[in-house]
Parts: structure tokens; C-alpha cells; sequence
DNA sequence: TTGAAATATGATACCGGTATCATTGCAAAT
DNA sequence: ATTTGCAATGATACCGGTATCATATTTCAA
């Protein structure tokens, strides 16, 4: 049945010799077909359907160093945010010829740094980073082997590298502006890991400076900070009920902590928004299909995925002029847990 | 700054220069390191740390033929499940040395030929798919090239490859007889899309089966099949309710789909589970943490990664006698909603 | 001391593409 | 008819590691 009963790998000079012509011109017809004529173009396609010949890209890399490869690190793929982001970026990468590596590195720089160790080792075209902090370490290895960057999710002139995304600072601070404008008075804030977190702190600072703006003095004792997970948002909300007997709102930096937190207010019969009110941060799906539904910051996902991916590419192909900062916005929901 | 100011590409060749060996010696220094003597070793690894050198992976690759990395293809990575296990892989592979290609189909199986060709472009060492429905092409250039296989998520004696995973058939059938027990007399079905997915199938298989062995007919109108999005278990929980009077139990063939049905629920003040028992299945984290908390089939994907992961390596590394069917079972999650 | 085995290092070739430059063939221009 | 210019193809070398085999050095037994 097999063409190739042996199992021996399929080579260029196999589909050349099946088409009569030289290893070069059927490499030639394969990548850059109109440098051939159409005859020759049709005879060697044929004999690489006859072989199912599929180049093998290492060797193309090693020839034309380029290795049509980008790598992608995000904090986590347990958080359907990132997921999502990875999810678009590979999409608009694919019918574009390029292969995504993807990393997570748990919120870690150090495991950041070695993703980019071996995304470098398989001379990764571009890299596609979350946020703008990174090791010394990383910074000089992608200076030195000068691979294209793009920074995603977080937007910042003090970055070296290209960023889109949009201001978790702003955001923050807009959506903490709009409770306080509602008329809470108390508004608890349960954020994210602060260290080595941009967006994070971002998100902090935002929701700090809404409150100083106010006259208010900042109460440490109202705010917490806890991993991105469900049940670290009720262990939040938890301790912020038994702190707090005058607590009339919640800002949690991200869906996933604020969904957690209305789960520990429902088992605790605290009714949303009547007794207290609740505002997450990145408009999952989770969040908009509840019932009530939360009020949040939406953050264009998809869209940082699409032009983080286009810029790579650009980046890639030597484009200049490429804007330094991408800031795409946010949007503030409003619905009905705030 | 930089020991490479003019930011050429730093070879073996370079690090062998610095330590005053020959390129062989520097490659055995720093990969096969007991081939070398200590002092030798030191030379060229403080050489290559001067240099910053990171190896290129693809001219390894094409030398010794091996890739280093792992293809992995899952539907969709905007599934929670379906993202934890690319994470648990990912984290099994990285220690070793290995890099995953991480695809995503779309639970589409012309998509996924594709990316098994680029797969296979990348010389990659092994490949973990999900289920075992496949295309004709994709099955024959796994042959041709002969690419260690593991499938996930699914077990089978149908399939040609090492499998990993649980039966759906048999999680279904379990929990529909379980509801059953409970004293439910219309169970609704809503199901993931049939077609090309057996995982899909096979629960939905158990679902029917369960049904029928009690002497009940099969009630079509009973049945959705929906996309895995909260909105369209939302929209086949709105059918249900319309077209089904008596309807007291909905078993739903993924926690998504159950979580989009409660929200339907409550928002129809529909009281689960004293109006309508709700069971779903894969035992989301937000299942766990809702209240009610939902009834589930706990899947091990955590567990199927490792296993997946600690297969794919073994049979790159040519091992033999590898169970073919790796079962790792399920647990029934009776919680509030059933 | 000698020789054999074990250890360490080196020279060369090769993996499988493609960049580069050379050559051939052929049409249009002189 | 000869030259010019371009299109098509080919020969060769090279990308940057490492497999393979050869050589040099060390170790240790006899």
C-alpha cells in the first residue's frame, strides 16, 4: 500500500529523483513556485503527494534561519483569559505558516526565564511575553540573540519591548471611581498576587488612587491578595466579612476571585448586590452568563491575540514604524452585581 | 556590556574556540558531559556561559533525530479541562527537555490532519491526540513517519494507538443509572456535539443504554446536542423546559453545559434540585465551588496528562511493553444538584 | 617496562534542506 | 547571425550541531 514500505524518511532528493529534476529545483517548486515553471511545479508536486514528502523544517530552519516558529508565555492555562489569548494568537499564527510554542511559566520569572532559554534554542522567530516584568537575565538573552518581543495584556512606556494590550492601572481605577460614584462607601478589594505581577499591581494602584482621590485613607485591612483561583476568592471574601462589619462592595482584580467571592456569599446568604455589591476585572464568560451578572472591566482578549500575533509577524519581516504601544482599550460593564 | 557586541549568532564552534578545544569536545562537554574530563568540562561551560551560548535545537535535530518535542493536539483550549491537561503535560515534558507543540483543532479533523502535518514538518518525537476518531490521511502519516502516538481522553480497543484515559460510555451509563436510582423519571439529555467526537458519542451511548436497560424508550425530544459554551446549555436547558412538561432531572455531558443549564434555571427561578436534579460531568472547578454544587463525573485529566506525557516518553525512548489500554477511571461526584 | 584496555579528544562527514553562484536554453534585439 | 537578457535549472557549499571512527593519552596488569 505504503509508497515508502521501507519507513525510510522521505527526503528531497527522493521527491527530486521521482520528478527527474535536480534536489535544488524541487526544493524551489515546493517554497517559491513561481521560480519554476508550471510543468515543473506540477511534476514535483506530484511526486511529493506519490511520497507524502513533508520537508523537514529543522533542516529548512537551519538552511534560511528562520524557524517559522514563535514562542508564547503566559502566567498559566488554567485561567481561561489565557487560554483564550493563546487560543488567537495560534489561530491568526497557523494559516500564516507559523508554529506557536507555548509556555507557562506559574507566575514565575525564573521559569520564565528558562521557557525563553529553550524557546531560543529553537531560534523561536519572536517571542509573545505577558506583561513587561522580566529576569535581567531574560532581557539580555532576547537582546543578545535579538529576537523580535511583543509584550501583551499590559501597556507601559517603561517596557524596552513593543506592548498591546491596555491599562490595568486605568481600568482599576475607572471601574473603583464608578463604585465609589454609586455611593459605596466601603469597597473591600481582593486582588491578585502582587510580586513579580504588573498587572496586578496595576490593578492595584488603580483602585488605590480612586480612593486617595476621594480624600479617603486607603485601609489595608479592606484589601487582600490571593491566587487566581475560585476558592482563594471565597478564602478572601471570607476573611473579608469577618473584618469588616461595614463592608457595602468588593472590587476583585479578576472574575475568577470575584466569582469566588459570590460563592461565598451565597453560602453565607449575603444577598448580591443588595447587601453588598461585587466587580470583578476581564469579562470571562462565566461572569456574563450568572445570574446576577457581574459587573466588570471587559478586556479585548481576542483582539491582543490578533495584533500581538500580527506585530510578531511584522516584527519578523523586518517591518519598521511599528506603533511602541498598543493600547486597546477596555470597556466597563456594568450589570447587575454593582 | 555584551561579551558578543556584534550580535553574530554564537556557535559551538565559538564556546570550543573560548575553552581552546575542538567543537566535538564543547558539544560532549556540555551533553554528554561523563564523556569528557571534569576539568575539561569546567573550561567549556564557563566558556559557554561567558558566550551566553544556547545550543540550536534544530541542527541538534537534524543531527541526531531527534526533536525533542512532543505534538499535542486537544479541541479547543477555551475548555478548562482541556487546558489544565496541556498544563500537566507541558509540565511533565519541560523537566525532561522536551518542548510541546500545542495545536488545537476545533473539534475539527481535517484541522487536526493539518496540524499533524506540521507535526510531522517539525520532526516532532511523539504525538498525543484526543479520542480516536481521526482522519484517514492523519492515521497513514503517523505510519508512514512512524510517530509514537498516545491518545487521550478516551479508551478503546477500536484504536490503533496507546490510549489513555476513561470510559465516557461507562461514566454516563453510571451516572444515568445513578439518577435513575434517585427515583427521576424524565432525564433529559444535553450532549456535546456528536459528530467526529467520541467522547461525545460514547457518553451519550451510556446515557442511552441506561435508559434503555430500565425498559424506558429513548425519548428523542428528551435530547440536545449543543456546543461546549455555557449560552448553549443555557439554550438547550430553555428547549428542554419548553418542550418537556414533566421534565424532573437533566443530565448534561459537561459541566459547561450543566453550568450554562443552571443559570437558565435560575433564571427561569427554576429550583435545582428541588424543581429539576441537574448532573453534568468533568468536575470543573466551577462546579466544586458553586452552591448548589453540582453533581459530576470526576475525570483524573490531571492524571491522564502525567500518564500521556510519561507514555510519549517511554515509547521515544523505545521501550516496549506498554499497556495499550490505560484506564484511569472516574469518580461519581454526587454533591447538592442531584 | 611493556602492552592492552579504558578513557579522552579530535577529524571528518553527514543530517536535509536552501543560499549562492554558475550554467543552460531560448526569445527578443541588433 | 550574433548578441543581449532573462527564465529555468543545476552544482556546490553551508547552516550548526553530533555520529562515527580514528587517534592520543592515561591507567593498570603482568
Amino acid at each position: 500500500m505504503s509508497t515508502n514500505p521501507d519507513h525510510k524518511p522521505v527526503t528531497i532528493r527522493d521527491v527530486a529523483r521521482l520528478a527527474g529534476v535536480s534536489p535544488i529545483t524541487a526544493s524551489r517548486a515546493l517554497s517559491k513556485s513561481h521560480l519554476v515553471k508550471p510543468a515543473t511545479r506540477k511534476k514535483v508536486e506530484a511526486a511529493a503527494n506519490e511520497l507524502k514528502f513533508i520537508g523537514n523544517s529543522a533542516a529548512g530552519s537551519l538552511s534560511n534561519r528562520r524557524s517559522n516558529m514563535v514562542g508564547i508565555i503566559v502566567p498559566t492555562l488554567s485561567n481561561a483569559i489565557f487560554a483564550d489569548t493563546i487560543q488567537s494568537i495560534t489561530s491568526s499564527l497557523m494559516p500564516e505558516g507559523f508554529q506557536a510554542l507555548v509556555g507557562s511559566n506559574e507566575y514565575c520569572l525564573q521559569r520564565e526565564e528558562d521557557i525563553i532559554r529553550t524557546f531560543i534554542s529553537h531560534r523561536a522567530d519572536a517571542l509573545i511575553l505577558t506583561g513587561h516584568t522580566h529576569t535581567q537575565a531574560a532581557e539580555e538573552l532576547i537582546a543578545q540573540y535579538m529576537i523580535p518581543t511583543v509584550e501583551i495584556w499590559n501597556i507601559s512606556d517603561k517596557s524596552n519591548h513593543i506592548c498591546v494590550g491596555m491599562s490595568n492601572y486605568q481600568a482599576a481605577f475607572e471601574m473603583t471611581s464608578f463604585l465609589i460614584s454609586r455611593g459605596y462607601k466601603n469597597i473591600g478589594y481582593i486582588g491578585g498576587i502582587l510580586e513579580n505581577n504588573d498587572r496586578s499591581q496595576d490593578r492595584m494602584r488603580g483602585y488605590r488612587e480612586a480612593i486617595e482621590r476621594c480624600g479617603w485613607s486607603l485601609d489595608p485591612s479592606m484589601m487582600r491578595e490571593s491566587a487566581y483561583e475560585f476558592a482563594s476568592g471565597a478564602a478572601a471574601m471570607q476573611s473579608l466579612l469577618t473584618k469588616s462589619r461595614n463592608l457595602d462592595c468588593v472590587f476583585a482584580s479578576s472574575d475568577i476571585l470575584a466569582f469566588g467571592a459570590l460563592m461565598e456569599c451565597q453560602r453565607n446568604d449575603i444577598r448580591i448586590p443588595h447587601d453588598i455589591a461585587l466587580a470583578g476585572f476581564d469579562n470571562t464568560s462565566i461572569g456574563a452568563i450568572h445570574k446576577p451578572a457581574l459587573t466588570t472591566i471587559s478586556v479585548p482578549w481576542q483582539r491582543i491575540g490578533l495584533k500581538a500575533a500580527e506585530i510578531a509577524l511584522r516584527l519578523i519581516r523586518g517591518e519598521t514604524g511599528i506603533n511602541k504601544i498598543n493600547d486597546l482599550g477596555f470597556d466597563l460593564k456594568v450589570r447587575d452585581t454593582a
